[in-house]
RNA sequence: GGUCCAUUCGUCUAGUGGCUAGGACGUCAGGUUUUCAUCCUGGUAACAGGGGUUCGAUUCCCCUAUGGACUACCA
């Protein structure tokens, strides 16, 4: 019964706490779509419990930095409609919120950890570290920089301490080791993956704050979340291996540590790995959510004409599922379905079909006056314009057909300029020794018509098609073949009554006149 | 090599100690259409393998295989 209660107050504990989670991405280039993922699931908790999504700009690696990363990560987040409530931008009252600025803080930690003999100075080289590695592999054997090698090295647990404190002194380079307790099981907890055990015997001692001034990620992120009051931390699975050390720091600071959940990772869409760049650059999708304009460039979701709604719908339900049959979900929806539980245990394969399907999808869904605005930028980079009007009328001939707005040119260039050329293959299939005749008997009839409406010039046309006992299929193939140049298109009637009857007369007579002759 | 994680149609996935193992994308075949596309209908296709536990395992346990992550003074 007290054991009931105890779990009880815990969860009760745990549920009243304020949802407080954190992305926190290093600045090192471009946002990758895992990262966009996991930014995304984090928001979706936040929101979903009524809690707040922080963004933390965890840049301890000097050496990495990457001139315009930290905005271009803003910059995604913001077209993906993830919005920060507290971040280097925003503000908040747990700044900073970009880890160098606040570096002073954590060698105060650091420097606790040692104080509570939780931690170590360690004064062996790089160079030094990097040999010993060599030969033990060289040897069979693994290389651990734990207990046993730690007596036989240079740090201040070997030294006395008026050596070390000399050392401090004089300034020499050293670095601060987490002290890794000798042959303990270490139990945790995963939101996703349940219990797991590591003992720490195979844990090595990890360093908490480099030579040069800044902490390492690990000592960076305890220390910040716990600032920070971190309610929960959602993350790659690629952080699953150290979440030991983390739980154990967690412990020698004395502090309560959040709850965690990792992240299964996204796979390359073919053969195996993750996925990465060059993948997107081989299969022609991109990986990233903006386009990356430094050195090495890269293409970007938006870039490439994606709807942001549609390429978080795709994003959400790659590796999580509502347990519904529900696919299209809008943000709002997807922050009232979205659960940690939900969220599955192994890594999915990223399928480019499916993210096209997807913004068809949204692109059915968008009016055709938000369409016409956006599809007017593209007629105009191929030099044409029209009316706005005319083009919603034009949109909605052609959008169900398309999955882009860029698509639409491909779809209605010939309502723009009449046929340059026409298809050969058609012409062979569809252009017979009498359809020059047709046409002109065609034209006539169309002559006599003034209000070129399709309701009104079809029933004409049909009407006449069939007093004249033709076949419809070839007569309207023919007949396509002059106004298109191809056999493609929507409805006749509506391709002429959008051109009009001048322009449609004088396809006629070109195209009589050039497949008569040639054929 | 060591540690940890994972494994249901080609892909994303649902699912249960007993089901014809469900859906979506793709693919294939029909249908609609004056063309192409869309659309509609239907088909194809999966529980990695081997041991247990059990009356019965895709489901629970173990082993193997495969894949992945980590193994930096990177995050």
């Amino acid at each position: 019964m007290f054991v009931y209660l105890c779990i009880y107050i815990n969860r009760f504990n745990n549920n009243m706490k304020q949802v407080r989670v954190r992305f926190a991405p290093s600045p090192t280039g471009p946002l990758h779509i895992g990262g966009v993922r996991t930014a995304l699931y984090n928001y979706l908790f936040a929101k979903k419990n009524g809690g707040t999504f922080i963004l933390r700009i965890e840049d301890t690696d000097q050496t990495r930095f990457v001139e315009g990363a930290e905005e271009y990560i803003m910059e995604s987040l913001k077209w993906c409609g993830i919005i920060v409530d507290e971040g280097v931008r925003e503000g908040g009252k747990f700044g900073p919120y970009r880890q160098s600025d606040k570096k002073e803080i954590f060698k105060q930690y650091a420097e606790k950890l040692i104080d509570k003999g939780d931690a170590y100075y360690a004064f062996d080289t790089p160079e030094k570290l990097e040999a010993l590695r060599n030969e033990s592999e060289r040897s069979w054997k693994t290389f651990n920089y734990n207990s046993e090698l730690r007596e036989n090295l240079i740090n201040s647990l070997t030294l006395k301490e008026d050596e070390w404190r000399s050392k401090l002194e004089k300034g020499e380079p050293y670095v601060i080791r987490y002290k890794m307790p000798q042959n303990e099981d270490i139990h945790f907890e995963d939101l996703i993956r349940g219990e797991i055990v590591v003992n720490t015997s195979t844990l090595d001692d990890k360093v908490l704050y480099k030579s040069d001034g800044m902490p390492t990620y690990h000592l960076a992120h305890i220390v910040d979340d716990h600032l920070m009051e971190i309610s929960h931390v959602i993350r790659g699975e690629e952080w699953l291996p150290s979440l030991p050390l983390h739980i154990l720091m967690y412990r020698s600071f004395g502090w309560e540590a959040p709850l965690f959940a990792h992240l299964p990772l996204l796979l390359k869409p073919d053969g195996k790995g993750k996925l990465s760049k060059r993948d997107g650059d081989k299969m022609g999708f991109p990986v990233f959510p903006l386009y990356w304009p430094y050195g090495e460039t890269a293409k970007g979701y938006r870039e490439e004409g994606y709807f942001p709604e549609a390429f978080i719908n795709m994003l959400a339900l790659l590796g999580w599922n509502p347990g519904t049959e529900q696919e299209i979900f809008t943000m709002d929806e997807l922050i009232n379905a979205f659960s940690i539980e939900r969220v599955g245990k192994s890594g999915s394969r990223f399928d480019a079909e499916k993210a096209k399907w997807f913004n068809h999808q949204y692109l059915q869904k968008k009016s055709n006056s938000e369409l016409a605005k956006e599809f007017r930028e593209i007629l105009r980079a191929q030099g044409f314009n029209d009316d706005i009007v005319r083009l919603e009328i034009l949109i909605e001939l052609v959008k169900e057909r398309v999955s882009f707005v860029k698509d639409i040119w491909e779809q209605t260039d010939f309502f723009f300029k009449a046929p340059e050329s026409y298809d050969q293959e058609a012409v062979k299939r569809r252009w017979k020794e009498d359809s020059g005749v047709i046409l002109s008997e065609l034209k006539s009839q169309l002559e006599l018509i003034s209000d070129f409406s399709a309701a009104t010039v079809e029933p004409v046309i049909k009407a006449w098609i069939e007093e004249r006992g033709y076949n419809t299929g070839a007569v309207m193939n023919a007949f396509r073949l002059v106004i298109v140049g191809a056999l493609r298109g929507p409805h006749m009637f509506d391709i002429i009554s959008w051109i009009g009857k001048n322009e449609t007369l004088k396809r006629i007579d070109t195209g009589i006149n050039l497949l008569s002759v040639e054929n």
